[in-house]
RNA sequence: GGCGGCGUGGCCGAGUGGUUUAGGCAAGGGCCUGCAAAGCCCUGUACAGCGGUUCGAUUCCGCUCGCCGCCUCCA
């Protein structure tokens, strides 16, 4: 039985399946306006995990994950570029799935585009202000926060002391009637994308896709959403008050993810312009380094990354692939049942992965002191774990070795049979400088 | 100002009121090897500081210092 870290209650509670055997998520997806950057490397390998571990455990995940196409940065970054809006979400989308694809996250079972679900949107909107919840502000139509009684749930705190701390701008002051209020509908400007509404020509806020997307696909009640920490508050938030207010049950559940932090220890955000790019990363290091390091740190930790931490976990692969080439036949194995049951107690214990991580290399090494049945048996199980269930494949075999050095490989193999070490040693140093290690075993050198 | 979190051995990063070590990386020693590589074994008296509770605290409480998150866009 899955536990979570539930953040409208704030601490750990059990998190089932509203129906039994089955599963609803909805995580919140990017908005495509620039390139993906570490964070978007965290939550979307973090939820992966999620899903892919339920899966794994015999769940039938229906796993939502939305695309924001239509948004002011969009807008923006089509205004200097030249291109239009369309044609830049479509280009950092494609960009985004060649990511996903990169970093070995699975697709999503959904992923809505906010410009396809605009008419559900302008349906909600409406019911809002005919309700009251909503109402027309100077440059578009607002939704009322204190309309909602429990407002400030996922930021555990009430309506009043948010508003004490809320930074104002000056034309906000004239738009809406009080700052915590957040607009559903922008009325466009000349040359901006627009739809038409009830109240004028525009294009939805953030807030709302996200409300008739979920619902919309997943269902009243459906049973987790999540997303970045930083997206608790006030995007959830914004999105719950809407939900709440139309009288629809919203998720049942709510998990966030902690931050990425630079090596000030302090949030990369796009304000701060520390973001780091997520391809550089993958151009760099091998991308399951990035996955093995998500997977070792809590999910709802703050978690540094640099050259130092991904060089740490590129080296603790390739570990893992030595091991999974030289037991790539356990596979066929039937898994150890104890290590399985202790691996799903760390995951449904709000998603340990640190401690399966840790679980992990012990049956790696644990299956190397084995023997027979035993050893097979340790060793399919890691492939469960780290391949099945989280989603880090191993290599089962090693890169494809050109016939000049299988050829090179021989001779060393003879010279060493003559005990003739300087040529063996001549040899040895020439792959080694075209980069490959070599091993001696008992079958002789090799190459890889 | 409000709410919340963190400070762990060279680095990343878990965890816990005491008897058994998180784990990974790096480092040192050893085994294996012709020498290596891979692998295995061993090693490092970590828990910000100061008090308190306790038979005993890194783990609970208080205070101090330092850092960070949310109340703006953000994953």
């Amino acid at each position: 039985m899955l536990r979570l870290f539930d953040t409208a209650l704030g601490y750990v509670t059990a998190v089932e399946g509203s129906q039994a055997g089955k599963f609803s998520m909805y995580v919140c997806g990017p908005t495509v306006s620039g390139e993906p950057h570490l964070g978007h490397g965290r939550f979307t390998v973090v939820w992966d995990v999620l899903r892919r571990y339920l899966g794994w455990a015999g769940m039938e995940v229906r796993f939502a994950s939305n695309v924001t196409d239509i948004e002011d940065k969009i807008i923006a970054k089509a205004r200097s570029s030249g291109e239009t809006p369309e044609q830049v979400s479509r280009r950092y989308e494609a960009v985004w799935w060649e990511t996903m694809d990169r970093l070995g996250v699975a697709r999503p079972d959904d992923t809505p585009h906010a410009t396809a679900w605009v008419s559900e949107m302008v349906d909600l909107i409406g019911r809002l202000v005919e309700s009251g919840h909503a109402y027309l502000g100077g440059d578009g139509v607002y939704f009322s926060a204190e309309s909602v009684g429990d407002y400030g749930l996922l930021a555990r705190q009430p309506l009043e002391s948010l508003r004490a701390g809320a930074r104002i701008e000056a034309n906000d002051a004239a738009a809406k009637r009080s700052a915590m209020d957040f607009v559903l509908w922008k009325f466009a400007k000349p040359g901006e994308p627009s739809w038409h509404s009830p109240w004028g020509e525009g294009r939805p806020g953030w807030h709302t896709e996200c409300v008739v997307m979920s619902l919309g696909l997943l269902g009243d009640g459906f049973d987790l959403h999540t997303g970045g920490l930083d997206l608790s508050f006030p995007h959830h938030e914004n999105e719950r008050a809407q939900a709440t207010a139309d009288g629809r049950v919203f998720a049942r559940h709510w998990a966030h993810n902690g931050m990425i932090v630079d090596e000030g220890g302090e949030k990369m955000s796009k304000s701060l312009g520390n973001t780091l790019s997520l391809l550089e990363l993958l151009d760099t290091y091998d991308p399951r380094a990035f996955r093995l390091q998500v997977l070792q740190a809590h999910y709802r930790s703050p978690m540094a990354v640099g050259a130092g931490t991904l060089e740490a976990s590129s080296a603790a692969v390739e570990r893992l692939d030595n091991f999974s080439r030289e037991f790539a036949g356990a596979r066929a194995a039937t898994a150890d049942e104890d290590a399985l049951a202790k691996f799903r107690a760390f995951m449904d214990d709000d998603l340990d992965t640190p401690k399966a991580i840790a679980l992990g290399f012990d049956l790696v090494k644990a299956a190397r002191s084995a023997t027979g049945v035993e050893s097979a048996g340790l060793a399919s199980a890691v492939f469960e774990i780290f391949e099945s269930a989280l989603g880090l494949e191993l290599r089962r075999e090693g890169k494809v070795v050109p016939p000049s050095v299988v050829e090179r490989a021989a001779q060393r193999d003879e010279a060493r049979s003559k005990r003739d070490w300087a040529r063996a040693d001549a040899l040895r140093n020439e792959l080694i400088a075209e980069g490959w290690t070599v091993e001696d075993g008992p079958g002789g050198t090799t190459v890889r």
